[in-house]
DNA sequence: AGAACTGTGCAACAGAAGTGCATTTTAATG
DNA sequence: CATTAAAATGCACTTCTGTTGCACAGTTCT
């Protein structure tokens, strides 16, 4: 049983083949993917199926959904420890104009906000968008 | 001339009996409206024209657009010397998930954030998600 | 009035997301 | 190992939002 079969059995995630692929592709990449992005890596892969493996990768709290003002969803690996699945690892998010990627900033947390009377916060999202630190350098 | 044409005149918007006509509906709302709201509210119009209207009311600074994290996009008013032209308005927004409505909390600005080193902020988008004000009391 | 420009309506398209159902694969059981 | 139930996958199709091209209508200017 190889280390991602192991996290994912840990998750509760039955390792099927493709899942494992998936999962792999993910953690090779140092930024959220999008749907698409792992249809256009696999081209045999078909896309309800890596939709329906996403979606199950977030609810075993495997990976979290970024919505990052592209209006296509991200998906990132949950890091070790990470909370998200009930709303309390709020770390912002970086979104690259330039080259378009979308990262975890998982060291910083969304600062708390003093709402106004009678609103209720449960969750929070906070994207910042400029140009990425491997843009700016060239 | 009425109010709403000297305000449409003002940004340089023409007051076509269609823009007056939206720009009076959002001002009666006290949130913000999605394109499919417009279209349920004056079923005569067409869809296009509402999209390149509010496209319009943006490039002059008449509205903005919210990404709330719906997947709809949401627009409102500017209020009176707003500069969210120049990503210099960054306000936050909530979203109840109760009424499924989203606000401006024109007063409640987004902190600033240290960034890692390398990475540039050019604009940020905050989104707080709970239950609204009028939601809480009832 | 005529020309030039702007706005509107209609049709069609693109992309992402989501669902129903039949088939295949997996994992568990005897 | 064969059986079987549950879970995963593949395919087809739908919905929703956003977007564009083009022709026509309305407006403004000379
Ligand atoms: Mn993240
Ligand atoms: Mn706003
Ligand atoms: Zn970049
Ligand atoms: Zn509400």
């Amino acid at each position: 049983m190889t280390e991602i079969e192991k996290t994912l059995h840990n998750k509760r995630v039955r390792p099927t083949a493709m899942r494992i692929l998936i999962y792999k592709y993910m953690a090779g990449k140092n930024s959220a993917v999008a749907l698409t992005d792992i249809e256009n890596a696999f081209d045999k892969a078909e896309r309800t199926t890596l939709y329906r493996t996403l979606k199950t990768f977030e609810e075993k709290g495997l990976v979290h959904q970024i919505d990052d003002g592209t209006n296509v969803s991200k998906f990132a690996l949950c890091e070790p420890g990470c909370n998200c699945e009930i709303d309390q690892d709020l770390h912002l998010h970086f979104h690259c104009g330039n080259c378009d990627k979308t990262v975890c900033l998982t060291e910083h947390k969304i600062p708390h906000i003093n709402l106004p009377q009678g609103y209720i916060a449960e969750d929070a999202n906070l994207v910042i968008k400029g140009i990425c630190e491997s843009c700016s350098q060239h």
